[in-house]
DNA sequence: ATATAACGAAACGATCCGTTTCGTTCAAGT
DNA sequence: ACTTGAACGAAACGGATCGTTTCGTTATAT
């Protein structure tokens, strides 16, 4: 839940006492995800934890997805793109950044957002609006490549950026997050020398 | 569940009759998940869908994990990998192939495999194991580029296939399925071009 | 000071979990 | 053919969680 919407949701309900509630449930909430893992996140658990009532929590997150995104979003965001002047060496940081990000909870967190968008289909639109815009962002990493003459400009930059995220995706998925700087280089080199001009 | 796997079970048990049983049961599984989705899918509404017992699905299926993994097993594994003598080529098929093959059931199912993984790790471990197998099917499409001299010879064929896969597995779980040919050819053109030998 | 509405706590019926019990039904061994 | 044994379906178990409803309580805005 970003910031208008909260403000626009406690509006509409006509809040008027909110205080710190909604921030110790999100804490429990998160919490019992990093501390004890998915499978003993329930709303329950967390009204137990949090010492608030099962009705406050369904009022505030009326599924079990909106509370996980919030809980995501809520997580602070490391810097992960880089503007080095390098694509490679953007690219590198940028896996290696993400990979790093995602070891500390915020990656535990993000496993279960993407669980429950499999069988959560408001959570699954939810996802896809967020990854589009982290797309973005990192499209502009190539985009920036292709204002310096650095590749091709007739590059899919989106389709790039995907392909980046789409491999962090799949070693969070697989529990595989341990990656060296090799190996992030290696994968840098052959994704940009892939869009290079070539002539 | 393999087939050398489910006759050790099968011996080790002592089963005497079990004809038809099991694959009532996995064709129930397999119908609820495909047919009413995730959500729907417990291990209570599969034996009334199978008229089973619910004690005999816990005898040949500890746990959800396995018995998922047993459904995607089951499904006729489409003929994905090509041999056309150009990697550009046989990498658009693949992208191609391994979309189209999953868009049929296969893929609703296995993305229930991933979700279930996050949170079981005994299925993670089996998720872990069968995706590696078929990485490595991916990457002798890469090997065999190699020995032709298509691409450089210190190519990380593995990490190549990883990211092939990588981009499969977030267009499953982002639900975009669709591709048509030119972005697949996009992808394998990217791919390619920055394996090949440099000089 | 009073009205208002979110709050915590408790209980609701429902579903699913994984297990246990029990009578039945086959297939093997004699 | 008869007996034995083990898997089977059905039912019920206690426990957990679901999402909702009820009911005092508490804090705030008027």
């Amino acid at each position: 839940m970003t910031d208008s919407e909260y403000d626009e949701r406690r509006r509409s309900i006509g809040a008027r006492r909110n205080p710190e509630a909604q921030e110790a449930i999100l804490d429990a909430a998160e919490a019992i995800l990093i501390e004890d893992g998915a499978a003993a996140f329930s709303i329950e658990a967390v009204a137990r934890r949090a010492r608030a009532g099962k009705p406050t929590i369904y009022r505030w997150w009326p599924t079990r997805g909106t509370l996980l995104l919030d809980i995501y979003h809520r997580q602070k965001p490391a810097v992960i793109h880089a503007d080095t002047g390098s694509l490679e060496e953007d690219v590198t940081l940028f896996i290696e950044r993400l990979l790093e990000y995602w070891k500390g909870g915020a990656g535990q967190v993000f496993r279960v957002v993407v669980a429950e968008a499999q069988r959560d289909v408001a959570c699954a639109e939810a996802l896809r609006t967020y990854a589009a815009g982290r797309r973005r962002q990192t499209a502009a990493m190539f985009e920036r490549a292709i204002a310096r003459g650095e590749i091709s400009p007739d590059t899919d930059s989106l389709l790039a950026a995907e392909m980046l995220a789409a491999l962090a995706w799949h070693r969070l998925l697989t529990d595989r997050l341990a990656i060296d700087r090799n190996e992030a280089k290696t994968v840098a080199r052959q994704v940009v020398r892939g869009l290079k001009v070539s002539d």
